[in-house]
DNA sequence: CGAGTGAGTTCCAAAAGCGAACTCGGCCAA
DNA sequence: TTGGCCGAGTTCGCTTTTGGAACTCACTCG
């Protein structure tokens, strides 16, 4: 097994999606409800252009949409895709650690479950093992013995290196 | 209410902590059991005086814990303090969500939970409603409906603005 | 007309990121 | 005793990204 390069791994790949400045306060706005480009803008502090950005590469990355609301000065608002919505829990847990730890910085969130026609319920991420339902611990997680990672420096490659400079 | 300035978030804040590049992909080492720095180095492929900014704001922030493991030429590791493992829903939900969605750039993830003696199962992260304990899809969720962010541009202050320096 | 709206662009200085090489204390093998 | 190796960083110099502010463009409203 070849340890050179950083360990595959679809978080790594998540945040090179997701993991920007603002991408993820862009995704939170998303589920508040708030469209719009403007909006946007005011409820997360980013600057326009850098905002701008943002949403095309979450646009090409397929975890937002670019949609027309308004023809005659062609206007345009941002919806999330299927896949987009599925990064409820990323920004759920977010609001729930940082809440959790860091209250002194910030509000209680606003967002809630709309539980039929009763009034909104407190939202929460739990942790569970998919095969025993019981809630995870950080103590009882395990990983494959052999991890390639986890030992020290060790053999960087099996062949010659590539010429280094 | 005063619309100026960001929407304030407990995911904000904890994106304030946690956001920056490098910082998560630390944190999924240290739930994988990677604490040394050269082996996080390795293993995310961070820039090394990166990575020590990245370990001094966590330490700073109470994420992570600066442990000396050796005396003679001093050595130090990296410990997810109690804060810290409480981010582990962040990580999961990454996890979870670039397996979903990025299989092409990724693999699966190695981690797993140790169920007793059993054989290691997978992990997995759902939201729920606190109060009735449903599963919480992204249009069951609802805000205030006085959410000043939500609405057009409008009252950016009431009174003249504080000079913004 | 003149002001306002909304979704951007443009400009540019300041900040952050990065790769590579270097340091520093100590260990180990020849 | 010399020379390499380990491991946790630092330092250097260069690129890239950020971010604030002002500007544009098409159109509406009073």
């Amino acid at each position: 097994m070849d340890t050179s390069g950083p360990r595959p791994c679809p978080a790594a790949a998540a945040l090179d999606v997701l993991g920007e400045r603002w991408s993820l306060l862009v995704l939170r706005e998303l589920f508040y409800g708030v469209h719009r480009f403007d909006g946007i803008v005011r409820a997360t502090g980013a600057p326009r252009n850098i905002l701008t950005n943002r949403l095309r590469g979450l646009e090409e990355a397929g975890v937002v949409r670019r949609v027309r609301y308004q023809d005659r000065p062609p206007r345009f608002e941002y919806r999330l895709t299927d896949a987009g919505q599925d990064a409820l829990p990323v920004v759920l847990s977010l609001l729930h650690w940082g809440e959790q730890h860091l209250s002194a910085r910030s509000t209680a969130p606003q967002i809630r479950h709309r539980h039929g026609d009763g009034r909104p319920h407190r939202l929460r991420v739990t942790t569970t093992c998919e095969t025993c339902g019981e809630p995870v611990a950080p103590d009882t997680l395990t990983m494959p013995k052999d991890d390639p990672w986890a030992g020290p420096a060790k053999s960087r490659s099996t062949g010659p290196a590539k010429s280094r400079s």
